[in-house]
DNA sequence: GTCTATAGATCGATAGAC
DNA sequence: GTCTATCGATCTATAGAC
């Protein structure tokens, strides 16, 4: 058995730098406080990942997908177009206002200046999939005053953030509870299928 | 004459730090380089402002009223509901989309969690603002289906921002040209007056 | 592969001359 | 009030022992 990289030790490393990053950002992060936290020491670090950059993606990848799972349970099933709407809705807004996806929000808004792989990444593996889901739930279910599912799609979500997911990504206010989330999600798909000229059965 | 402080330096250095901390972030831009642009020394700089943090907000603050200028003189005329939104939309996206407010957006997004107040001081001269505005004139021109006015002008503003903005805040995609503003506009306002249940004249 | 120790650079903030 | 020069701390990344 050759020298091999300890698979553990790299898996040690994520799971410490996650929370560090999400909870304080790229640049107040040090690798020295990284490899602290792990623990490994700095050398190791680096010889599992070539850069702080490196990591950061790392990171960034692996939450992602761990943050998109609850999401993509979500089944459209052979419902009415408002029961669907509704479960939809229910899954986006616990997912995007969670303490986690707002830091991740929070995070890649201000380094993908620096990393436009960054916002990339979490764009195609988390919004564009979400949109094109339900645009094409939309298009096959039917024709609404001849609107573009794109924009139905977009509009729906759009409604669903709202101005408290900007005051949450500003630290303003808490997220939502859990009677706020509802209200919010009964609201917006009645305001919504108005929008899209669905008549409530 | 006593010794006083030069305003034409205090002004030289806001605006010399404001372009830096909107292009390239807050830690990337360091106290030399500002002193450098503006141009003054180091200790002039320190002269006029305390820390690096109270910099920062004294160019938020001075950046985010001169933003507000052109989005405050739009007035609610004698009109119908229709043009009015219209109106009011253009201005906001002309607003939201310049590359300006972007970087304002991404620099504030990202260091809300270690400054707390500029979060505060952003959205109470901007959003609130707006939102309070539309929300008092959808109030008094007309009751909608029973929509709380809150809900109605927060729905209104977040269906212009739409995942377009999310996309710019990314550096995803370039801001919406003039056309695509005026196509967003439309669709958004057809789309609103349904949801609040306006009957077209 | 992992460790300790350190290089090399940059930062925020200050001291003292004028 | 403004300048030059510098302190003390912190950072990313690496060198060399084991």
């Amino acid at each position: 058995m050759t020298l091999e990289f300890h698979d553990s030790k790299r898996a040690a490393i994520i799971a410490a730098a996650t929370p560090l990053f999400l909870a304080n950002g790229y640049s107040k992060i040090s690798m020295e406080k990284i490899a602290a936290a792990a623990p490994v020491s700095k050398a190791t670090l680096y010889n599992h990942f070539a850069s702080k950059d490196e990591l950061l993606e790392a990171v960034i990848t692996q939450f992602c997908s761990a943050l998109l799972q609850t999401m993509n349970q979500v089944i459209i099933a052979e419902d009415n177009l408002e029961n669907n709407l509704n479960k939809i809705a229910n899954a986006f807004v616990d997912l995007i206002f969670c303490a986690d996806a707002l830091a991740l929000y929070r995070l890649v808004i201000a380094e993908s200046r620096d990393f436009p792989r960054l916002g990339q990444l979490v764009y195609d593996s988390g919004a564009q999939a979400v949109l094109k889901c339900l645009g094409d739930y939309l298009n096959t279910s039917g024709q609404f005053c001849s609107i573009a599912p794109e924009f139905a799609a977009d509009a729906f979500f759009s409604l669903l953030k709202g101005d408290r997911h900007f005051q949450c990504l500003l630290g303003l206010k808490p997220p939502p509870t859990t009677v706020e989330k509802q209200q919010l999600v009964e609201k917006t798909v009645a305001f919504y299928l108005r929008g899209i000229g669905y008549v409530l059965e």
